[in-house]
DNA sequence: TCATAGTTGTTACATTATAACATTTCATCC
DNA sequence: GGATGAAATGTTATAATGTAACAACTATGA
């Protein structure tokens, strides 16, 4: 089975446990996310969604995507104003990535060191995180030492 | 001497040292953002720059946040769009920050722990880093437990 | 069936950012 | 001082990202 139609039937099935509903246009918006090897932008997301038909306007993918953010189905990742499935959505997180700026990959990476340093710094100056964005721009191991 | 005032001195020293042009108009962006209790946008910055006088045009804004960024006076906070005065701009780094959501202001942290986690987690994927991005939204000491 | 909450459609607009080219200013050399 | 080239700024237009507000539709349960 495909990766991105691994993630498809994951999030159907959270969905339903949920009881929220993961209705064709959000799952439309997963799918392209999911299918694609890199992060979409908002507005490639709808430039890929009207095949035929009209192109719909934002405010559609971008309610699509609150909502799949809310679910923990997919993440954004700021510093390229761009979305990426979520690895492992069954237990809500926020991530940290490493994403490469030759090819554009993004991969999602997980370390209790790293996640204990950032919130430890954190409390050590008594603040209380919510959301941390930790993106580490560079290049991966891949394109590292060629061209790409 | 004002914390800001102290932050433009030692920002004419470098550039002097660098050979490199702090002009009026970089230092008038400098100003603003140092004078600011929390993050600046670009267009607030542009909102500030016209006292009487007929509001520049973006991209006059942009070059100059694009000079300090690259000398390392300012950093620019991703998740905000918005600009932040350089704690240590002494010796170039990036910078890791704590973002309160409730007042605005944003505190730049620094922890060889928390660097050295991250640069781990990085090398272990075999990953280059070249700009990290590390931004924790939350809330701090100060207004958290309080209205704000 | 009817009420209602949730979802989607639609229009308009706000905010953030850059491309492209003209003009001015500055430092340096002669 | 005047010529020259590099750097900085001005200017116009436009691209890219994101949201407010309200209308219309749809699923679902009382």
């Amino acid at each position: 089975m495909s990766e991105a139609r691994r993630h498809l039937d994951q999030a159907e099935a959270l969905c339903r446990e949920r009881g929220v509903r993961l209705t064709p246009q959000r799952r439309t918006v997963l799918r392209l996310i999911c299918e694609a090897e890199r992060p979409l932008s908002a507005y490639e997301i709808l430039d890929r969604m009207h095949q035929g038909a009209r192109r719909p306007a934002p405010p559609t993918v971008y309610r699509a995507l609150d909502f799949l953010l809310q679910q923990g189905l997919i993440h954004k990742i700021e510093s390229l104003h761009a979305f990426v499935g979520c690895k492992h959505p069954q237990h809500p997180h926020t991530g940290q990535f490493l994403v490469c700026t030759d090819c554009g990959r993004v991969n999602e990476i997980h370390g209790r060191p790293l996640e204990d340093g950032l919130q430890q710094a954190a409390r050590q100056a008594g603040f209380h995180t919510r959301k941390p964005v930790v993106e580490l721009l560079g290049t991966c191991a891949h394109c590292h030492g060629r061209d790409c």
